[in-house]
DNA sequence: GCCAACGTTGGC
DNA sequence: GCCAACGTTGGC
């Protein structure tokens, strides 16, 4: 299956882009409790995709970076533990409900870009994290957006 | 901090 | 299986 772009969202209290490119590593994208997004991670992501890194919920929300699938779906540990806020009772290890993935941090952008950058683009168009009202902390993304959002960040 | 929007839950 | 109520997300 070719290459896929996604954009991953977190809340800014829980990311941080220098500490990921520091680290170096593919990080656990975990914790997601949403049918479509897992749909999408379990049906559609590929190591190799690649991934927007976007912040939410700060007074500037904006794509940070950029970042790499680095490894199949897997379950997530935390459905299993019921100790785990993310404890999910219907799962069971054959019949896991809930995956996720690891994510290699590829290049923090010098520019980063801007939800409201974004919203003004007109290429942009479309794309589905600038939907009202979207709540998906995934979301795929056309090759053209990224190829835009790429080339608005100064990036290749 | 507010609140619109939306996914999920649960009563019926 | 419907749908109102609830809880959460996330921009502003």
């Amino acid at each position: 299956m070719a290459k896929r772009y996604w954009l991953f969202k977190r809340e800014a209290d829980h990311f941080d882009m220098d500490q990921l490119m520091k680290k170096g590593k593919p990080v656990p994208w975990k914790n997601v409790r949403n049918f479509t997004v897992r749909n999408w991670i379990r049906d559609e992501m590929k190591p190799g995709d690649r991934v927007l890194l976007y912040q939410s919920r700060t007074d500037d929300p904006a794509v940070l970076g950029i970042g790499e699938i680095a490894r199949e779906p897997y379950p997530d540990p935390a459905q299993f533990d019921p100790k785990s806020p993310y404890y999910d009772p219907k799962a069971t290890k054959e019949k896991p409900i809930w995956y996720m993935v690891d994510v290699e941090p590829v290049k923090a952008f010098k520019k980063p870009v801007t939800l409201a950058e974004m919203r003004a683009n007109p290429a942009l168009d479309g794309m589905m994290v600038l939907r009202k009202g979207n709540r998906f902390s995934m979301t795929p993304v056309e090759p053209e957006h990224w190829k835009t959002v790429l080339a608005m960040a100064g990036e290749r």
